[in-house]
DNA sequence: TCCCTGTCGGGCATATTTCCCGCCAGACTC
DNA sequence: GAGTCTGGCGGGAAATATGCCCGACAGGGA
């Protein structure tokens, strides 16, 4: 049984449409029948052509990617969607396999790897690009997600106002404790946390959630 | 005069490749004759194979894109280099014709204007993308802080690093270059940019687009 | 030519980090 | 009660980093 695999691409970048498709043409049982280039049009463009497989990549302005698989997923609950990201971050992974996608390819795999992961997910099965695995098999095993369990109710106090950028003066002010322990315990939260340097820890904060990232972002582009 | 225009991808996504090398293989004067996947490697290649135009993205891991730019004119004043990138924050632009580009594109726009491009920067005219332009337009009329123009394209590019939490010494290393010169540009930048604490210079960075924060905890190392 | 900017790094006083220590107060055990 | 445990607090001192200075040197204009 040869039939032809009918596949949709979503993807913002034009150029990495392009890629698909010269991809995809050397395979002579995939056909591309759809693309759309956000996720609102990808959401349509479904209902309409109803795809056999979903390309999709996740960072994309306005309608994000993983809104776009948890709608297409209220429409078509067997709806399988392979989500194709520069991220490398695991927890992208997760949160895509939570919106409801079957497979998670980086694209700074091989090609075959998305070819693989199309006879993968055509069948039912779920794949992770090997990278994305390991970081997530690393990630698992790691300290990292209950890292924040070890410090004290003090220390993360602490924390939380060293990541807005208070200064330590201002945080030893408003504790009523000294500079000195300020200082001192900012080096027990990153000695707890695993990390060296200050950038780390706020990368760490906004990982966490700590951090709220909404009092930081405004204008660009 | 119907020369080949002979073309460097530079790229570390193979998708994207595959992407320009579809696009380019239709426009019959232009033949793709090298490709690369980080700075490092282009620089090589551009030395081995002197193509006419050089297509590179300047977000790629280790040696960045702009360091490239840099090496490449070093090697060849005349290097033609088209930049292409996913940012659409004009400052990468601003940087990278700093370094030495011709023309900056974003992967959010048409092929054609990817095809445009190559035909100006071969005639030795400069391009910018349409959104580039208005964006950067918008920043002359004085709205937005400019304040990353300020920085040199060395300090930009050790900010970038710092702020993804790259240790100095790494940094010192890459770049070829000592660890205190790299002490003496965190100083600089946060000078120029008016911060005191490397958590303030992190929530600038995410705040100026320079940090994406979609790619935080995609420690790769 | 000379000047200017950018890059590179040494020097060095000052500030901070790091890690040690002891003190005190609750809490929980025996 | 006495013992011991954990958390909060902060001093001390050595190791490091920072802040700010400097000079050198190359390339690009005026």
């Amino acid at each position: 049984m040869s039939s032809i695999i009918k596949i949709m691409l979503v993807d913002d970048h034009a150029i990495v449409r392009e890629g698909y498709r010269s991809l995809l043409q050397k395979q002579d049982n995939m056909r591309v029948i759809a693309e759309a280039s956000d996720g609102a049009q990808a959401y349509l463009s479904y209902k309409e052509h109803q795809p056999d497989i979903v390309i999709m990549d996740i960072s994309m302005p306005g309608q994000g990617g993983l809104e776009a698989i948890s709608r297409i997923k209220q429409f078509d609950a067997n709806a399988k969607i392979i989500v194709f990201s520069m991220h490398q971050n695991p927890s992208f992974a997760v949160q895509a396999t939570r919106a409801g996608a079957l497979a998670y390819v980086t694209k700074s795999s091989d090609p075959e790897v998305l070819i693989r992961a199309i006879y993968d997910v055509q069948q039912g099965k779920y794949t992770l690009s090997a990278d994305i695995a390991q970081a997530l098999a690393l990630e698992k095993l790691g300290t990292d997600s209950k890292a924040l369990d070890q410090l004290t109710v003090r220390e993360f106090e602490i924390l939380r106002m060293l990541v807005e950028a208070t200064p330590t003066q201002e945080i030893a002010d408003t504790l009523n404790i000294s500079p000195k322990t300020v200082a001192n315990a900012h080096y027990i939260i990153k000695k707890k946390l695993g990390v060296t340097s200050d950038i780390e820890l706020t990368h760490l904060a906004i990982k966490m959630n700590i951090l709220d990232l909404l009092t930081l972002s405004s204008n660009d582009s």
